[in-house]
DNA sequence: CCTTGGCACTTTTTT
DNA sequence: AGTGCCAAGG
């Protein structure tokens, strides 16, 4: 058991506490992930079967990022058995093969927040109401908060608390809509992502049975990030482990940034409540940052009222000063980023890997990509617009999402009529409406059209388009059952007329349309062809659907490694960098404006801050402007009240002569960080997100189930050439790239399976004779 | 029924 | 500045 060595006297005894409640008070950078791996690895080894470990992570990343360290300990097949993923893919996995139990279709579709807002508002047009006064947006918000906090529309109506408290909001219909809009998911065989959670609870309360299957399947329960769980996935986490109650939470209630979704930071503070004999555990040394970072951030989080006594601290060096700069405008702060980080590269001799920008809000992203590709800096964008979001990726993934689920209401309005074909907005509300009366879904409406049609007032010319559009989409339903996702999806993007209609507009917005439905395209054949070579692949579309609509970016690996990282603060939680530079430090954008009024509102943003503050190893820049480009003027900003939170013992200020310059017109600031690199190294790519950072795994663990095979041949499908291969080799990859074999395994040789570990994309398990691989 | 042009609102953060 | 929504005209 050597993973046992290296641990610290606190990690080792959060790793090898296996049995009973246990917290994990882990502050920043105190090795939390690793004890988390080491935890599960040890549960492993000691006998407990990875099929009946659950583990809770709060992002995709980080879900992925803790099996790809498992595998590495325990092997691949050990790691793939257990469960682990975020709340929702889990559940969503969790709700699919129960479904019946509440009514639901296994295949339901997953309503994206947009998708819920876009039903939220027919809702409410079709009941008449004034959206000025019932924004949607806020409705949903409500409607949101209801469904954390497990008030259904039956205990909303048995509550006269929330009635009356809506009723002085001045918002006394929300329960009828609340009721409607559940009533429409519900016939649209739909679930929003607060359902996922909340579904959950209904059929684990609902169904004992249901229930004791799966508190005996997870014996061992692992949630990361406890501190951002919302009431909903607390109570799930509850009832699992009230039977076996080996319930494991970890971490850190200064790092709880996601109240905004109604994550609770109450469930961590009150665990000792719920199990009063467990265990709790304190990470307190700080391995990643250097003293300076480490003290600073205390400082400023001690300005919180609400916390646990938690003493971080760091024995690495002292380290630099946080340096401070303060700029005259957006464009000008992202100048400076830009050439101090090429500055520091050069000096320092780091990779572009090492430096991250991270900021309060998507928006800011634009000065600094403009400031970086100016400087030819490759960088990489994480987050912000997600590619899945587009009108005509949305609109192709519209048809798709039908196809699966006939009954989706939202992805068949959102097609009907688009391309035109006719179809407009009257008789679109008359079958909405007519669908609504007789308690009946659009699709079943369309089935039988010709049984329906004298009561629904339509015209000959109307009624045969409808049969058309439905025809249609029945053949692209038939074709599905025979077809692979790609070929289907193809047809589809053709026939609908989709492709001809943007193809028709040749501005500069219309080509780039096409581009990303093209991307979609390929991209689908990527996931049938990863699907396809994976041993226990599912290349179904109601797959590839799921895995859009739970990830926001499942955006493809490629070539460029080395590159600067822009994220918001929220997507950075977890990951480290050892330069850092947090921009736009200002009053109303960090704290933002939404957040100033209330105490719990700073407070959240002051811990944000630390956050932000932690992910810095060695080095940390703060930046703000005194205006800003934004809401299409120049505003004026005053500094964010956190940075005079700070000790000055711990900051430098780069440009302190600043305020007697007489403001350039260019905006680029000349102080001691002029020089702009030259443009000439022609190596600047865009890349959109990509899911893992920086860290490829090197050692390799001996998987358990798999019988070395010396050699292999190498049998396309096509039956053409064929080599040997054996472990050792390099090959090439279509898509992932350039890898090592690292495992063969198998006797016949139609289904002999490789393991490879490709450098960009870790390990993957092919079957050699779908995987079209190249010894290299 | 469809297209166009003007206008209002936007930006908090994510599953 | 960019997007989405609505009203009017074709």
């Amino acid at each position: 058991m050597d993973y046992l060595k290296g641990l610290n006297e606190s990690q080792y005894e959060a790793v090898t506490t296996l049995e009973g409640p246990l917290m994990v008070l882990a502050g920043a950078g105190s090795g939390k992930t690793r004890v988390l791996t080491m935890r599960i690895a040890h549960l492993i080894t000691n006998g407990v079967d990875p099929f009946n470990i659950l583990a809770l992570t709060f992002t995709n990343k980080a879900a992925r990022e803790m099996k790809e360290r498992i595998a590495k300990v325990v092997g691949e097949s050990d790691a793939r058995s257990l469960w682990m993923g975020t709340f929702h893919s889990v559940f969503a996995r969790l709700l699919r093969s129960e479904a019946h139990y509440l009514g639901f279709p296994s295949n339901f579709t997953i309503y994206d927040t947009q998708d819920s807002l876009n039903v939220l508002k027919k809702v409410l047009k079709e009941m008449n109401i004034d959206s000025d006064v019932y924004k949607p947006k806020k409705v949903l918000g409500r409607i949101s908060q209801y469904k954390n906090n497990l008030i259904t529309v039956n205990a909303y109506f048995n509550n006269p608390e929330i009635i009356e408290a809506d009723e002085r909001a001045n918002m006394k219909l929300m329960g009828e809509i609340y009721r409607k809009y559940v009533d429409t998911c519900f016939r649209s065989g739909a679930m929003d992502f607060d359902d996922l959670l909340l579904r959950t609870n209904e059929l684990l309360t609902r169904f004992p049975e249901v229930l004791a299957k799966y508190q005996d399947r997870f014996r061992y329960i692992l949630v990361d990030e406890y501190q951002d769980t919302n009431h909903s996935q607390y109570l799930i986490v509850k009832a699992l482990a009230s039977k076996f109650e080996n319930i494991c939470v970890v971490g850190d209630d200064a790092q709880s940034i996601y109240s905004f979704r109604g994550a609770n930071i109450y469930n961590i503070l009150n665990f000792k409540k719920d199990y009063p004999d467990a265990h709790t555990v304190s990470l307190e040394q700080n391995y990643r940052s250097t003293q300076n970072i480490v003290n600073a951030a205390n400082v400023v989080i001690s300005k919180n009222l609400q916390q646990f006594k938690k003493n971080v601290f760091s024995e690495n060096e002292e380290g630099e000063k946080i340096k401070i700069y303060r700029s005259l405008s957006d464009a000008d702060e992202a100048n400076f980023v830009a050439s101090n980080i090429w500055e520091i590269r050069n000096r320092e001799q780091r990779k572009f890997e090492e430096f991250a920008i991270l900021y309060r809000t998507n928006s800011q992203t634009r000065a600094f990509e403009d400031a970086l590709r100016k400087r030819n800096i490759p960088y990489r964008v994480y987050g912000g617009l997600s590619f899945y979001q587009r009108k005509e990726v949305k609109d192709l993934i519209g048809y798709l999402r039908l196809l699966v689920n006939e009954n989706d209401s939202e992805a068949l309005l959102r097609v009907i009529n688009y391309p035109a074909r006719g179809i407009g907005e009257t008789t679109q509300n008359k079958l909405i409406v007519f669908a609504d009366q007789n308690n009946i879904s659009i699709a079943e409406l369309l089935s039988n059209l010709g049984f329906y049609a004298p009561r629904l007032g339509l015209n000959n010319g109307v009624l045969n388009k409808l049969g058309e559009f439905w025809s249609m989409i029945k053949a692209f339903q038939v074709m599905l059952k025979q077809d692979n996702v790609y070929n289907v999806a193809m047809e589809v993007s053709k026939r609908s007329g989709l492709i001809k209609l943007l193809k028709d507009d040749q501005t500069p917005e219309g080509i780039s349309r096409v581009e990303n439905v093209q991307e979609l395209l390929n991209s689908m054949q990527g996931f049938l062809e990863e699907q396809q070579q994976l041993e226990d692949g599912d290349a179904s579309l109601s797959n590839f659907l799921e895995n859009i609509a739970l990830s926001a970016d499942t955006q493809r690996n490629d070539d460029e490694e080395d590159m600067v990282s822009l994220m918001t603060i929220h997507l950075s939680k977890g990951l480290e960098f050892p330069v850092v530079h947090l921009v736009g430090l200002e009053e109303n954008l960090f704290p933002s404006f939404m957040s100033s009024s209330s105490r719990e509102e700073l407070e959240e943003e002051r811990r944000l801050f630390y956050v932000a503050l932690t992910r810095a190893e060695k080095q940390a820049f703060f930046t703000y402007a005194i205006s800003r480009f934004q809401w299409g003027k120049i505003t004026d900003a005053e500094p964010s009240r956190f940075l005079s939170e700070i000790d000055s013992e711990f900051l430098e200020f780069i440009n302190p002569a600043m305020e007697r310059r007489t403001i350039n017109r260019s905006g680029l600031s000349s102080s001691i960080f002029d020089e702009a690199p030259s443009a000439e190294t022609p190596f600047f790519k865009k890349k959109e997100a990509k899911r893992t950072i920086g860290s490829t795994p090197k050692e390799e663990a001996v998987p358990k189930n798999l019988k070395p095979v010396a050699t292999a041949r190498i049998i396309n499908p096509s039956g053409q050439s064929s080599q040997d291969i054996e472990v050792g080799d390099h090959v090439r990859h279509d898509r992932f790239g350039v890898g090592e074999v690292i495992f063969l395994d198998g006797t016949d040789p139609n289904n002999i399976k490789a393991k490879v570990h490709f450098a960009n994309e870790g390990e993957k398990n092919l079957i050699l004779k779908f995987a079209k691989l190249t010894k290299i």
